[in-house]
DNA sequence: ACCTGAACACCGTTCAAGT
DNA sequence: ACCTGAACACCGTTCAAGT
């Protein structure tokens, strides 16, 4: 238990002093490994081999952290790009993709959205849609409009399908999904798939969108 | 600051003992004014007037409290009844009572929403959708997609309003919305009113999902 | 500029008691 | 059955210091 070993365990690079980026790097493993709840201040200054209070030195406190760490996540995302030929396919893929790349991420995805920044997340997804909406053929307020729409239905879909996973057996009321009385071996109760789900509703807004 | 007065100040019924609906009542309170954040049970007993051992024995852990606040908050919000006539505008009257009761809770909702209880707090609303598309002539599995399809709908339009009226200036990054140059003076960039956005799409999908 | 140590006010939770 | 008091281990945050 002697303090024999001068160097920190977690510190990444032992050279020069902490940095903000690489409080921030921590953390943000932190979040994806044992959870957003799971990211305390004491902690991650425990990880990086440091006192508190050098955290809040770098970073400030802890809504300026999960800041950081949005911003973070954020920038990390990047990019989208379509794929496939044809306006339907092309607009179609681009919100399957951001869907799937969010579904892939739900506790990053979490955090960013309880600290108010889905809008910005969605940004730079929503820049590609509407270059694609427009190369369509849509004026620049309606490929605004649609594109939010697209948006909103992926948000939706995202926060259900993980509504899903965390709470698999919730069968606490007995009321049906259809209204009628359902079969005593039906345990099911037809319990439609969201990415189903999506992909119709995905394709009957789309095809409306582009007028076909 | 002497004992003087045996009568606690928070209990709602000062006769009997302590009752879990009691403390559920006044934690729901808690979370309507002051949020979520406020919610503790040390607080929580205080405002009862009430040692925090006391609350543990009626309702459990802080865990089991917010498990029970959900349940509670998903019971209160009850049934949704359509209205207007012809089907296309019955269908989307529910959707549309159904966002606006959602958007006048918010804290209520991220609560449901934190305990992942959400697919039973649209519960009732589903089952109405589903009876409306049914008397629609849907059959039983199209109808039940339709109706999942609003639904998710709604969550992403509501989740998304959220973050609208959460962070009203994020404008940091300096893009624009739509690919193109914006002029100087263009400080507002088109935000399309989510209110907007939702009545067009929803107005797209269930004009498609009764096959108009 | 960068970091430590100690302290403060607050949590959730449990245990042993009381009536 | 119902409730209290005291204690434990954990938080976030700040202050005065150190180098």
């Amino acid at each position: 238990m002697r303090p024999e070993s001068r160097q920190a365990p977690g510190r990444a690079t032992p050279g020069g002093p902490l940095s903000s980026d690489q409080i921030l790097e921590v953390a943000q493993r932190i979040v994806e490994t044992e959870g957003l709840s799971a990211l305390t201040i004491r902690g991650l200054a425990a990880k990086l081999g440091v006192a508190v209070t050098a955290v809040y030195w770098h970073v400030g406190d802890k809504h300026a952290l999960l800041e950081g760490l949005a911003a973070r996540i954020i920038d990390e995302m990047g990019e989208i790009t379509a794929t496939g030929r044809g306006a339907q396919t092309r607009v179609a893929s681009i919100a399957r993709i951001l869907r799937v790349s969010l579904l892939e991420r739900p506790e990053l995805v979490a955090l960013v959205h309880r600290q108010g920044r889905t809008a910005a997340l969605f940004q730079p997804a929503r820049k590609v849609l509407v270059a694609e909406l427009r190369t369509a053929g849509l004026g620049d307020d309606q490929a605004a409009l649609a594109a939010q729409a697209i948006l909103s239905l992926v948000v939706g879909s995202v926060l259900i399908d993980r509504q899903v996973e965390r709470q698999p057996a919730q069968r606490d009321d007995t009321d049906d999904l259809l209204g009628h009385d359902a079969e005593v071996g039906d345990v099911a109760l037809t319990p439609v798939d969201e990415a189903t789900i999506f992909d119709y509703t995905l394709d009957v807004l789309v095809k409306s969108i582009l007028g076909q």
